[in-house]
DNA sequence: GACACTATAATTAGTCG
DNA sequence: ACGACTAATTATAGTGT
């Protein structure tokens, strides 16, 4: 997704310089539908189920968490769209 | 963004059942940004800068850091972009 | 390499069943 | 309340400078 003059394939960046802008892009465009989302659906805070936003401006992560989204029905906490994989490699 | 058949203000939604959808909608929206982001980045890891990029598939969280971002000049690693408040309300 | 531009693809607000 | 649809808006890949 995300795509514009013409249809990329979602796959490693090789190009150092493409991978900067992309890179740039891509998050700038992240960080903002999460601050939406955040701002969207913060009014729904209440003593029975609180929605936690947390964007930090650090700006390096995005981190949004809900426990107000326990109250939803389980299609809601378990969407259908694929998530590929869950991997952390090494750090420093 | 994220704005369709007419625009919208990004605002607190009070309507619960709007809230449950647009919750629901744009969070897979996000989830699928990030995931994107995640793949397309993923390439240039290397000894001397690493990415690191996690997605918790339990869904209720987006988290993507990276270390590799650190050799990027500070215009990339500080966006312009708003990103109008950092606030974490107590949790349960 | 950083920005502005712009054509095209992708997201999504509202609607309908 | 959900899922599909679709018009309208937004995001962005490539280009130009």
């Amino acid at each position: 997704m995300a795509i514009a003059r013409w249809k990329i394939q979602i796959k490693s960046i090789q190009n150092s310089t493409n991978w900067q802008v992309t890179y740039s892009k891509r998050r700038k465009g992240l960080f903002k539908k999460a601050n939406e989302l955040t701002v969207l659906c913060d009014a729904k805070v209440s003593s029975t189920g609180k929605l936690h936003e947390f964007i930090n401006p650090a700006a390096t992560s995005v981190y949004i968490t809900s426990t107000f989204i326990q109250s939803l029905p389980s299609s809601l906490r378990n969407p259908k769209f694929p998530i590929p994989y869950e991997s952390e490699l090494n750090p420093s």
